[in-house]
DNA sequence: CTCCCGGTTTGATCAGGATCAAGGAAGATC
DNA sequence: GATCTTCCTTGATCCTGATCAAACCGGGAG
């Protein structure tokens, strides 16, 4: 996951890598250089929890590298994954003062953290800030609704396509190119990991994927690096069809 | 569903009988006599579509009386519903031009609708209205990520009984009284839509209701009034237990 | 009254995915 | 190089919830 790859904005804040989406995007430059003072980065091996839910909310953060997963275990140890985060997504919620969910690193990662209370100061002041947040929450809103449809009615095989096909868009998106033919990543999750994100088990992930493949839907180099000959073939698995199963 | 327990606001848009929680809730005199001017009541019946998916979006809406869906629905005819919209919810999307997911009245249905241009110029002059709406898109997100919990990894009883409890901890809110045992209400939706709520089908809901029933974990009166004798032992059943599932 | 109709219940059978179990591959560590 | 460890794959069997099918119930219309 190369940093280079992130550089696809002209503003930042700073010494931030990345553009902060919730919050730069309208700034200007006095803004900048008050976001510039309350920043802080921090760093979590893979495997290590960021957060978990119920505690204090002090910071809210954007990832600069690496990937981390939202997610909610029932007492029995049944776990949900609820929510995938990857660089440039906005983590912590403005105007609350617990953690909702338990964060995890599931690779290395970097964040770029700000003070909650500066933070919500600074957005009372700040109009288009909040306006902003409330756009990337209503993304959020959306991604959550259609994770929904994929966990209530698809198949395996469906939500193996659906998984693969919304982590290819948003990977070309990453590196600036379109979701061509032939495009190739890396998967930045376990087996298990997708089957919770999935609501399946591990067992049923791998065979799901060993038949996708089998079937020439797509193609693998090692456990993690998939290859898509084909997106329209995979759309068609997805259940979804004619669209990309963006929300309209 | 009668209106008089909706009457919990003492400061209300003229004569809408319910606050908008996302508009009112901090606005002044001056700021309410401006939303009145841009408000018309638009009314559906039962059954009937408020709009699909890919429509421009012309109105924001708060629901005044009834129950309003929001879903998603696949090619083939398998839909999920991603929303359930009860007196004093908010629909719309300020900021978006096109509706997101199908909106269907399941019961006889008022909306109190602002023009989306007009809303959105107000927004923009009223700080304050896009941080509650902020607020209020975060509880939907979090709304949302539970439900995402309930769809993947609960079993159909579990299911059964997390509905029951959401809706019943609703109903009690609006009824202005603690859920305490022995509380009793109408369940507002079909078993078809209890089962595209749950990712079930209508028999398997059917079949879950009976065995609690059975089981003395609810009392029914006819199909659709629910009674509650213990909300310990519904809760016990939702394999949350211990507390009542609210994200911290 | 009878007929119909949407919503609901119940039964019988089937199948998709879970569960239980064993083994393989690629790195780490010694 | 040998041995762990972690992640992944594959096989056999079981079980929950889907599917197919029939009947019930209350209400409205004729």
């Amino acid at each position: 996951m190369g940093i280079a790859n992130l550089a696809f904005d002209r503003k930042s804040c700073g010494s931030c890598p990345i553009r902060h989406r919730a919050v730069c995007a309208r700034c200007n430059d006095e803004e900048l250089a008050e976001l510039e003072t309350m920043k802080t980065y921090r760093s979590y091996e893979a495997g290590q929890p960021v957060a978990w839910a119920g505690d204090p909310l002090e910071f809210v953060a954007s990832v600069v590298v690496g990937v981390a997963t939202l997610s909610q275990t029932m007492e029995d140890g049944r776990t949900q994954m609820v929510g995938l985060l990857l660089p440039s997504d906005f983590l912590g919620r403005p105007g609350r003062d617990r953690v909702a969910f338990d964060v995890t690193a599931v690779t290395d990662l970097t964040l770029c953290c700000f003070r909650r209370k500066p933070f919500e100061e600074f957005m009372a002041r700040t109009p288009h800030v909040s306006q902003r947040l409330l756009e990337m929450t209503l993304d959020e809103l959306d991604a959550a609704r259609e994770w929904m449809l994929i966990l209530g009615r698809k198949t395996a095989r469906e939500k193996i396509a659906s998984m693969i096909s919304i982590i290819a868009r948003r990977e070309a998106a990453m590196q600036k190119k379109a979701a061509t033919d032939g495009f190739g990543f890396e998967l930045p999750l376990t087996r298990e990991a997708m089957a919770n994100y999935l609501g399946l088990t591990l067992e049923t992930v791998s065979r799901q994927i060993s038949a996708l493949r089998r079937d020439g839907v797509i193609a693998l180099e090692g456990n993690r690096r998939v290859h898509i000959p084909s997106f329209e073939a995979l759309l068609h698995e997805t259940g979804d069809d004619s669209d990309g199963g963006m929300p309209a």
